[in-house]
RNA sequence: GCUGGCAUAGCUCAGCUGGUAGAGCAGCUGAUUUGUAAUCAGCAGGUCGGGGGUUCGAGUCCCUCUGCCAGCUCCA
């Protein structure tokens, strides 16, 4: 028992200790001031309580509320002294789950014929306040699978009995606090007493087990710190986030509107709000001629025969607006994507293997009927308009379209200033395969052609299960908005079953039919949603290449407006959107009024500037830059706005 | 779609336990003739989201529909 382990720390360096050391001892054998701080240990990758005995050699980690694992044991821990607080104040509650998320933690609870209000989160706050200052130790106690039936039947809390159904005895753990014992594989931070500050931010249902058939439980989210600048300093954050949110800068920037008579999810684009989508619309454009896309435009219906061909029809009929008839029955639906019509622009002419591929791009315009629940500003809505192109190649080409399809979606991205992404490998459930259609090998080529394209790009990826299309597997690339939710935007798809439904074919060197194999992408993705989130993203200070207004030209004074027109004037002509504010206003109105539009300059002009062909230069939050002759701003504006512009593949301008 | 919350002027909001609507900003009119984040005054603007009910009386209470918000589920 006394025999000796030796321990390896994450800097490399190890040390002896005697086998059965706890977390704790090792911690406190480093430094008193570890060991106060320290919440958790790793011990060979698996995070453990700091008051388990090590047996054996082991690499180690201390991990502390500087790392993302030690916040995770710590909210873990504060989400099961929320549910101790709930047990005491509505006895017979029931719980479901309680786990640590990014920023906090929640608990499913089964609260019976209970509604909870504002006033219970508040008892709820202090209750576990109380509980807290006991500082009771987190107590884990490992229990056979009998004994935790035994213990959740007397307690009559049938989904934690459901959830050890999936447990196989002897890895079964209880930990207990106070008088509240939860099912838990821990681990748990030693006692309350570090939990000083809570919040609970709000309520909401939840499906028990993510079933939409299952009894919806309460769900109450969460927020616990050590100290109270850490609490104060989270929910400014917040509240900070909440001042970037999209639907309220898209209505004080004028970009869009939401009218009840048009109808939810559809957003109505406003002078301004247009002017910045036409912008990125162009940018793209342009790009996309550059690498041989083809623009096409097809019509907003097609014949619900397209869609049944296409397989779109029978597997998402629910998501769709309901067809239109015509007098023969023949049904016409609001087109819900744009790739079968692209198909047909395929088909109008044979194409030899010389051709291809074939890029062909649309801004088309789509319909899908969105659950009302789900809807969100421009994040989620009915209408939307996909940047989408179709490219139809022969199979050997598809890693090298793959690749270039990357490339034009990581300069979309750099080009706005979106860094931290996330590329997402959305592969088969291969546990359901039923849901998908074509044949094994070609979806394991599908699924290895993304594979090794995102290597050979460097791209970092996580690969995801059950998250692809229905006729094949996708690249992904995931942005989260104000409020932390993760949005995708770009996507690159690979599909070998609509050509084959289509019947779509190249002649091929050896003059036979071939199968073309499809690319679906679009880096933007919605270019609603890709907006909603780049407004969160630059906190609606665009940069100049996308601002609506990109200079505003102030007179201080009436006699002055002529020249403002004419600065206006030259300032337009040289491509740029520039307005002149004519109000009988004072300057200081003027001014404030531009700031507050978040225009990117603003151009004073009076006496002295009217005299020497020049303006005073005022950039948007920075303040007065001093004046400067007409023609050297101009030049100055064009510079900025081409570095931005012309995309130099790593230039963000946000 | 589900659970919960919310809905008052163009915008942001006030309106206690029911006694027939208010402010600031924006708008309009006039005065002011202006130098780096709000000049002053006046005017106008709401069937309190729609419908139904309770009540002598409903912005306020109840029901219902619609929309919005948070989360869940879904997402070609």
């Amino acid at each position: 028992m006394s025999a000796s382990i030796t321990l390896t720390f994450p800097d490399g360096s190890t040390r002896s200790y005697q086998s059965g050391v706890t977390g704790h001892e090792v911690a406190s054998s480093i430094s008193e001031g570890l060991a106060r701080v320290a919440v958790s240990i790793g011990v060979d990758g698996e995070t453990r309580d700091l008051a388990r005995p090590i047996e054996q050699d082991a690499n180690i980690q201390i991990f502390t509320l500087r790392d993302d694992e030690g916040w995770a044991t710590y909210w873990h821990s504060s989400a099961h002294l929320m549910a101790e607080a709930l047990q005491e104040l509505y006895p017979g509650v029931k719980f479901g789950i309680g786990p640590a998320i990014d920023k906090g933690f929640y608990y499913d609870v089964d609260l019976g014929d209970r509604q909870l209000t504002a006033d219970d989160l508040e008892a709820i706050e202090k209750k576990m306040m109380e509980l807290a200052k006991r500082d009771t130790a987190f107590e884990r106690r490992e229990v056979s699978k009998e004994e935790a039936v035994a213990y959740f039947t007397e307690k009559g809390d049938e989904y934690k009995l459901e959830l050890l159904e999936d447990l196989e005895d002897g890895t079964i753990s209880f930990y207990t606090q106070g008088d509240f014992t939860d099912l838990c594989r821990g681990p748990h931070i030693p006692s309350t007493k570090p939990i000083k500050y809570a919040k609970l931010l709000n309520i909401a249902g939840a499906y028990w087990r993510g079933d939409q058939d299952r009894k919806q439980l309460t769900r109450l989210y969460g927020i616990t710190f050590p100290k109270k600048g850490e609490l104060d300093d989270f929910l400014e954050k917040l509240e900070l986030a909440r001042q970037r949110d999209h639907r309220k800068l898209g209505k004080e920037l004028e970009l869009f509107h939401f009218s009840r008579k048009v109808g939810s999810g559809l957003p109505l684009w406003l002078p301004k709000g247009t002017m910045l989508r036409e912008t990125l619309v162009d940018f793209l454009k342009n790009e996309q001629l550059r690498r041989g896309y083809q623009p096409v435009i097809t019509p907003h219906i097609g014949r619900l025969e397209l869609y049944k061909t296409s397989g779109h029809y029978p597997y998402y009929s629910d998501s769709q607006f309901p067809p239109m008839m015509d007098d023969e029955e023949e049904g016409y639906l609001l087109k819900p994507m744009n790739c079968p019509h692209h198909t047909q622009v395929y088909d109008a002419k044979p194409h030899s293997y010389r051709d291809l591929p074939v890029r062909l791009a649309e801004f088309g315009t789509v319909y899908r009927y969105e659950q009302s629940g789900e809807l969100a500003g421009l994040t989620r809505v009915r209408g939307f308009t996909v940047d989408d192109a179709h490219i139809f190649c022969r199979p050997d080409q598809v890693k090298e379209e793959f690749k270039d399809v990357i490339d034009l979606t990581l300069l979309v991205f750099s080009s706005l200033g979106f860094k931290d992404f996330k590329a997402q490998v959305s592969l088969r459930d291969p546990s359901n395969k039923e849901k998908y259609v074509g044949d094994d090998a070609q979806w394991d080529a599908a699924e290895q052609a993304i594979r090794e394209a995102a290597a050979e790009k460097g791209l970092d990826t996580i690969e995801i299960e059950g998250e692809a299309a229905f006729y094949g597997p996708k690249l992904d690339f995931m942005v989260k908005d104000a409020l932390g939710r993760e949005w995708q935007l770009g996507t690159i798809q690979i599909d070998y079953n609509l050509p084959q439904r289509f019947d779509l074919w190249f002649t091929g060197s050896d003059d036979q039919k071939h199968r073309p194999v499809m690319i679906h992408r679009a880096p933007f993705g919605s270019l609603e949603r890709f907006i909603g989130v780049l407004i969160e993203h630059c906190g609606g200070n665009f940069p100049t290449w996308l601002a609506p207004v990109q200079v505003q030209v102030l007179p201080v004074g009436q006699s002055f407006n002529d020249y403002a027109e004419q600065v206006t004037e030259r300032l337009r002509e040289a491509g740029f959107r520039a307005e002149a504010d004519l109000r009988h206003e004072k300057v200081g109105y003027k001014i404030r009024s531009a700031e507050v539009a978040k225009t990117p300059y603003m151009l004073i002009v009076g006496q002295q500037e009217m005299d020497a062909d020049s303006v005073s230069v005022r950039r948007h939050g920075e303040g007065d830059k001093g004046s400067m002759a007409v023609d050297a701003y101009i030049a100055q504006l064009q510079a900025e706005v081409k570095a931005a512009f012309q995309q130099g593949g790593d230039q963000p301008v946000a």
